[in-house]
DNA sequence: AATAATACAATAACTAGTATCCTATATTAT
DNA sequence: ATAATATAGGATACTAGTTATTGTATTATT
């Protein structure tokens, strides 16, 4: 938390209540993926005051300053989670299609294959984003 | 494009000017990708009464019957393909974050991965994602 | 403490996409 | 072919997520 106060210092932004509460509760759902909405519902809670724009303005900075990571799951919200290690997404997402529930899977495989896209198509790759869209176990009755 | 009207029959649908006209305007299109507004541009040219709304309908409507794929390229716009093969969904794309272009790439290799996956959290994939973004060749000046 | 810059809440505006309403067109039966 | 019925289209209002604006409050610097 220490390296986020030094962030925002570096970058001329300020650590404010509201922009700590927020980020509070995105570490404290590390798991979940949370959207604006639902992040503010929960900032909500222990700071009545704040309102809807902070929160979209406070995802959008920390996400500048590579503290998040905006997730598509293409379910018409912005998702969001903490960002351990800014260069190294080797972790990738299952979405079940009917709970939603997302869950995480560890895969390193894509490194050769974007070596070979890089050298055939003259392509220099540096991010990407791998979706595997199906039902979990608790939904294949 | 016989098929098609056939596909429409059995479904009990009206293969009329405008699905007709929308449709024209994407198999025009292949390699583009287009999104609902680009496609209403388009059309309008040569039906300039059509409604937008139609557009969205007839996108809609083609995707449930499998004729075209939807995309989503995180740029805010619903983007669409023809869908070829309707079972086989192994091209992924390249996208540049400097011009926007997008490139198709195939890749066989995920299978192994899903299965990998699908034996390891008991996950049952029906469909994924995959996505790079980074500099086309004439963008890496 | 005074000044200047940044952040805030409230709210209006924007945008892609969807629903509604009524008219027009197309299919089916006569 | 014509009438009856269902489906589709155009115009437009609406929705939902997100962004911009405005005036006030807070924070950092002098």
């Amino acid at each position: 938390m220490d390296d986020i106060k030094q962030i925002f210092k570096e970058e001329g932004y300020k650590l404010t209540t509201q922009r700590r509460a927020i980020l509070d509760v995105i570490v404290e759902n590390q798991d979940k993926h949370l959207s604006p909405e639902e992040i503010y519902d929960i900032v909500k809670k222990k700071y009545p005051e704040i309102g809807i724009a902070t929160v979209y303005r406070t995802l959008q900075l920390l996400e500048k300053l590579n503290i998040i990571y905006r997730l598509n799951f293409d379910d018409g919200y912005n998702r969001y989670e903490l960002n351990y290690d800014s260069e190294n997404h080797h972790h990738h997402h299952l979405i079940c299609l009917k709970c939603g529930k997302v869950m995480e899977v560890k895969l390193d495989l894509l490194e050769n294959l974007e070596n070979e896209i890089e050298n055939e198509n003259g392509f220099k790759i540096v991010d990407h984003n791998v979706k595997f869209f199906g039902y979990c176990a608790d939904c294949q009755q």
